[in-house]
DNA sequence: ATTATCTATAGATCTATAGATAATGC
DNA sequence: ATTATCTATAGATCTATAGATAATGC
């Protein structure tokens, strides 16, 4: 039953989004191939013509859920940013979310190929916040640090609030004090940006 | 060969040390019952004379990891725990760090029992953190919003430069601006407090 | 008599490979 | 002829248990 080079690619391209999102639901370790390649309507041992080992998927599918979330972020302010990253919506969906908050801490025992992957994607995230935070007349060398901080305090605050219990009061408290700190952090450094530069 | 009830305790207890350890170096998945046990000098058999289950023995290492860096953080003052959280030497040992910053993630995929002990480690930390700004002049309703956001900013630092490649220029340059911006944080608050009280 | 440990193993699961099959691409 | 998939399986590893052993605790 061989099929044609475009139906491979759909095959291959299939595999990497299934796993991008048993990888943010269940981590790397959490995912065999049997039952990946069962979801992707293959048998497994089909799954070693696509790549060399296990490792070689975890950097494509690190790889593309970067791609996906920064594509989400891309055409929003930073307020809006912050005001999607850092709520419930988020937390209570990992598998399509950002990969720092679901496999951040493993990513610190993968390969150097995929830990690259993750510095790549992060400096991608923070040239985008900078970006926002430009066109909010944020700017000047503090404005890379000041979005470094808040990408650590929202997937930090994400983070939190999903290893503490179902329910709990805590998981909450966390995400709307990191959420309303990111806020205004973000106006704070924009007043003293205003100020700075005299208004017409 | 059996032992003393003493010694027996010792095992219990130097079985759940070791995988404390193990546990943040390598992820709950990545340590198996019959290496721990073979570092603790005994056979894997004996592991069910101890915990019931796997699942048992992460609850009680988990514990433990918690009561180990509140004891660590207790006694010196907020900016002190700063610098010593938000540091290359927290970043390059795991091992024996904030649970926060190795399982964080895994955490939300664990069972609720233990969910429940990093809620409960969270919020030992909480409190720590706004006794220490109490003594510092930062005090009300605000402090312990701030409390969370320092955590969450410190964690989120600590997993993001971790997640990095190794010797990149992005993972120091991220401990450092989330160090110098909690600094800031507690600076500005406190300047608002004693703006508020009369001075003597 | 109880019980903490050890030996041995069950049964499941994991990554990876070898060889057969059958349809595409030359 | 090449090759994408499938079947089957190797070899390792995982959690958990059964039964034997031998020293403590009554």
């Amino acid at each position: 039953m061989r099929i044609t080079k475009e139906q491979k690619q759909e095959n291959h391209d299939r595999i990497v989004a299934i796993a991008s999102e048993m990888f943010r639901e269940h981590g790397y370790d959490g995912v065999g191939i049997a039952e990946l390649m069962e979801r992707a309507g293959l048998t497994h041992g089909g799954f070693y013509n696509h790549f060399r080992s296990k490792e070689d998927l975890i950097a494509q599918a690190t790889q593309l859920s970067f791609d996906e979330a920064s594509q989400r972020y891309a055409d929003i302010d930073a307020r809006a940013v912050i005001d999607f990253y850092i709520s419930r919506a988020h937390r209570d969906q990992p598998a399509i979310g950002c990969p720092v908050t679901t496999l951040g801490c493993e990513a610190a025992r993968q390969t150097d190929a995929t830990r690259a992957i993750f510095g790549n994607g992060i400096e991608v995230l923070l040239a985008n916040l900078v970006q926002d935070m430009a066109r909010n007349g944020i700017a000047g060398p503090g404005a890379r640090s000041q979005a470094i901080t808040i990408l650590a305090r929202a997937a930090g605050a994400v983070i939190l609030s999903r290893a503490c219990p179902d329910e709990s009061a805590l998981a909450d408290e966390i995400l709307e004090a990191c959420r309303l700190d990111c806020h205004d952090s973000i106006i704070s450094r924009s007043q003293e940006s205003t100020s700075r530069e005299p208004s017409p």
